[in-house]
DNA sequence: GTTAGCACTCTCACACACGAAGTGCTAATG
DNA sequence: CATTAGCACTTCGTGTGTGAGAGTGCTAAC
């Protein structure tokens, strides 16, 4: 990444802001008022098509003013950027909107998801946490019917799953009894990732005539370890992509795209740092080529366990929203971790 | 409302017919082959001209051909559709989709409106099965750790609730057990619509010390009792709306409309017939005005318990649409009653 | 009541002109 | 050599005009 003169730097970084404000396209006198008069509009010129040329910005055509670049932004982010720093009335009002929930991870995290739609216009994407390390540290069984039965798990991470199975006979207390057994000593303690549907046979193998009561229970646990493996998605304010013009044309690919769980489960999987901004088609969906991603993780006791941030246009106030997903990912994770206690 | 001669009957169907299937407006020409020339075009623009009077056409200018008005429409549908009957393995497939669902209602109800989003290729909106007269089948608690558990609760129509409970001191089996004899005194079988604040207001002054602990669990309580008698919504397909170019012009309006969940509910609740078409203006919020609505009850043993239907363009398929709709709820009444056993 | 014929209306697509915005380039300047 | 003033040039957007196409409404005849 060569290194641009300061008044290059400058140049670039008011485009940016002159144009993540208002979107139109920025020209050389209008720049000149920025800076102050210092330099003249030639000389700015001079400089603009210098970007042009690194790459930094684009122009729409011959006699438009320039626009950023995917890269333009990329530099903007990593060099030029000033953060702003969240007011303390702001992070304020967020942690009381978060508090208040009563314990279960996806009340919070839909809750975390319309405020940040509300406060970004963009559409909010978060993740409940998971864990595919984490430990079953309690399963019960609710009797709803004589052949239904509620199957409620708890992990380590603070993870609560819950699902109702229906059994082909009727689930008495001595099933219960056997059932709280088993659990006892194969389940209890045991990593969610150890149980599969091979485990369960093998363990189903050995109950005689218990088998047809007993094996639906046993594969609703394992399907409820598989799912604190897997994430839940939660999505907010998807009416925000039509709010930006540059996306409103392919809003219906980027509506379907959201649509598709696997690859936006990958999107949020994938990152490995805290924070993760991509611009354009530096994210890894082609859907996404003309949308910029900002999402962070939270962490739950010492664990990263999810993600929540926002899907949005390229053009996007970058160093306003930074902070305020790092700050909401941060009263997720205390939130959540306050409650393994 | 006057009777059309039996010609004008079958222009205004045609016309509908195939402004539904093209979506352009429908010219004499057009008309006259489809009637198999069996009149002129100029006595088909007579009649046109009259139809137009009558309000059931509207021109969109001087040259152009008919379009359906919202009456047209409401004559088309109540006079002159023919239905089409679901083939038989149209009626399989959908009876095999959502069979195996494991006895959830919502997740019932995600999976059928999934379907029907595919199937009409508009937004399927569904509500859960709620019933403000059900009665407490059965209160569980299920302890998550020291201070915090869930409370299940089983009502009657096979209507399900659960929520995780904080508390300030610890759940011990003593209050376990009074919080099981409190149930069984006051609550079971009791109707869900008698259990508000007030009511544990009273019921918890005589807790002495135990207050701290029991309130906010009998709180909980009283949650899930009023969660079973407001409805859940469900939405599919939301990125349909932009499919329909008629729609897409207040694409946002729309979209923004459905996420108010109260006129969504109200929209479901004030339905009083089986089965309910409101095209156009007949809708009770002008966000829909251009927008017909499909919604269909169904019943869950001999109750009506919640709907399913669709949101789309006015102009889309009666013939066909209704009588999914109707098969669709049928389905699902059933499979909830079922599992009543 | 139905039909043929025809003038009329309106839209759409394309062409063209013109003002606005902003540039690139050249030549002059400190 | 960086900076600047000046100016011709490019491109877009808008408004206007024209002609083809589609479909109508009306009149007069059957």
């Amino acid at each position: 990444m060569p290194t641009l003169s300061e008044r290059k730097q400058k140049i670039l970084a008011l485009i940016i802001e002159s144009y993540i404000a208002t979107g139109e396209p920025v020209g050389s006198k209008t720049l000149q008022n920025a800076m102050g008069n210092s330099v003249s509009s030639a000389t700015i010129r001079n400089d603009m098509a210098d970007l042009v040329e690194l790459g930094y910005l684009i122009q729409p055509h011959t006699s438009a003013g320039r626009v950023p670049s995917q890269l333009g932004y990329r530099y903007y982010v990593d060099n030029l950027m000033t953060k702003y720093e969240l007011g303390h009335e702001e992070q304020e009002r967020i942690k009381t909107w978060l508090q208040g929930y009563s314990g279960e991870p996806d009340q919070l995290l839909e809750k975390a998801g319309s405020i940040l739609s509300e406060l970004t216009n963009c559409v909010a994407v978060s993740s409940s946490p998971s864990d595919s390390e984490a430990l079953i540290k309690r399963v019960e069984l609710v009797p709803l019917s004589s052949k239904t039965a509620m199957v409620v798990l708890l992990a380590t991470s603070g993870i609560l799953k819950s699902m109702v199975v229906r059994t082909e006979s009727e689930i008495t207390t001595q099933i219960a009894e056997v059932f709280y057994n088993i659990m006892q000593t194969y389940f209890l303690g045991n990593s969610v990732s150890n149980i599969d549907i091979p485990f369960i046979q093998t363990l189903v193998a050995s109950l005689g005539d218990k088998v047809f009561v007993m094996s639906p229970l046993l594969c609703g646990v394992a399907d409820l370890c598989n799912s604190v493996k897997s994430t839940d998605l939660h999505f907010n304010g998807q009416s925000n992509i039509l709010n930006h013009s540059e996306l409103s044309l392919d809003a219906f690919e980027l509506m379907d795209f959201l649509h598709r769980e696997v690859p936006i489960k990958a999107l949020l999987t994938a990152q490995r740092k805290p924070l993760t901004v991509s611009i354009g088609e530096e994210n890894a969906f082609k859907e996404l080529r003309n949308s910029s991603t900002i999402f962070s993780k939270y962490t739950v006791g010492d664990r990263d366990s999810g993600s929540i941030g926002i899907i949005g246009p390229t053009r996007i106030d970058y160093a306003r929203l930074i902070p305020s997903i790092k700050y909401l990912a941060g009263v997720i994770g205390n939130l959540l971790t306050e409650t393994l206690e």
